[in-house]
DNA sequence: TAACTGTACTAACACATATAGTACAGTTGA
DNA sequence: TCAACTGTACTATATGTGTTAGTACAGTTA
C-alpha cells in the first residue's frame, strides 16, 4: 500500500518515486502493468497532481516505467533491474554512515547485526 | 580540517554540528578545550556567523559544548559520551537502507561488506 | 576602557516544495 | 463520432526552510 508522510523532510515527490519502486520491486506491480493514472493518485494519496505527476517524470526519466499520452503510465520492462542499478547507491550511504559510527568507537559488531536484522525481516 | 559543502542538501548548519562532533570524536578537539568564536569560525567556513550561531546553539543544547556569554564556547565534559549517545540513531538509518537492499534482492553479503571496509579504513 | 565573547532580535532573499487552475493533444470505448 | 479518459505543459501562488544581513545588548578579559 502506498503512503506519503507529509511530515518527512523527504519530498512527497520522492516519497511517491520510492512507494512505486518497492511496489515493483516486491511485485505488488509487474512489468506492463499499467499505474493508476495521475488524478486518481493525486486523490488517493491526497495531493495535487502535480506532485505525483513530477514522480512519474523522474521515473519515466529513469526508464522505470513508460508513459504515453491518452493511455496511460505502465511498468517498464526491465524495470526490476534499473531499480537494482540505482539502489546501489545506497551501499555507499551505508558506508559514510558507517564510517562515521566507527570514528565514534560504535562497536563493528551492532552495525552488522542492524543490517542482519534487516535481511531477516524480508 | 573543518569544511562545508554548500551545494550538499544537508543545511550548512547541520554540517557544522557534524564537523564539530567528529573534531570531537577524533581527538582534533578535547574536553574543555575551547572553540573558535562564532565570528572566526563564520570567516573560516565563507559563511553567516547566524549559520554558526545555530549549529553551536544545538550542540550547546544538546550537552556538546558549553556556552558561555563574555567568554566563548567550550568542548563539555562527556562530550564524547553524549555524541555517542545520538550517533546511535545512525544505526537505525542503516536498518532502513538494509531492508530497502534487501527488498530491492541486493545480497546481504555486499551489504556487509560495506560496513566491514568502514571499520577497515578506520 | 577597549576588544573580545555569546545572545537575541528583525528583515530580506533564495530556493525547493507543493498547490491551484487552465489548456491541449492523444487514446479509448460506447 | 463523441464523450471521457489519458499524459503533458504552462503560469501563478503560497509556504517553509535555509541563509544572509544588520543591529543591539550584556558579560568577560586583559
Amino acid at each position: 500500500m502506498l503512503v506519503v508522510d507529509k511530515m518527512s523532510r523527504i519530498p512527497i515527490y520522492e516519497q511517491i518515486e520510492e512507494g512505486i519502486k518497492r511496489e515493483i520491486v516486491t511485485g505488488v506491480l509487474k512489468e506492463c502493468d499499467q499505474l493508476p493514472s495521475i488524478r486518481e493518485l493525486s486523490i488517493i494519496l491526497a495531493t495535487n497532481p502535480n506532485t505525483v505527476q513530477k514522480a512519474f517524470m523522474e521515473l519515466d526519466r529513469a526508464g522505470i516505467i513508460v508513459s504515453t499520452p491518452g493511455r496511460g503510465c505502465f511498468v517498464a520492462e526491465n524495470a526490476v533491474d534499473k531499480i537494482r542499478e540505482g539502489l546501489k547507491s545506497k551501499i555507499d550511504e551505508i558506508k559514510e554512515l558507517a564510517e562515521a559510527l566507527a570514528n565514534a568507537g560504535i562497536e563493528e559488531k551492532s552495525v552488522l547485526e542492524a543490517v542482519k536484522s534487516a535481511y531477516k525481516a524480508k
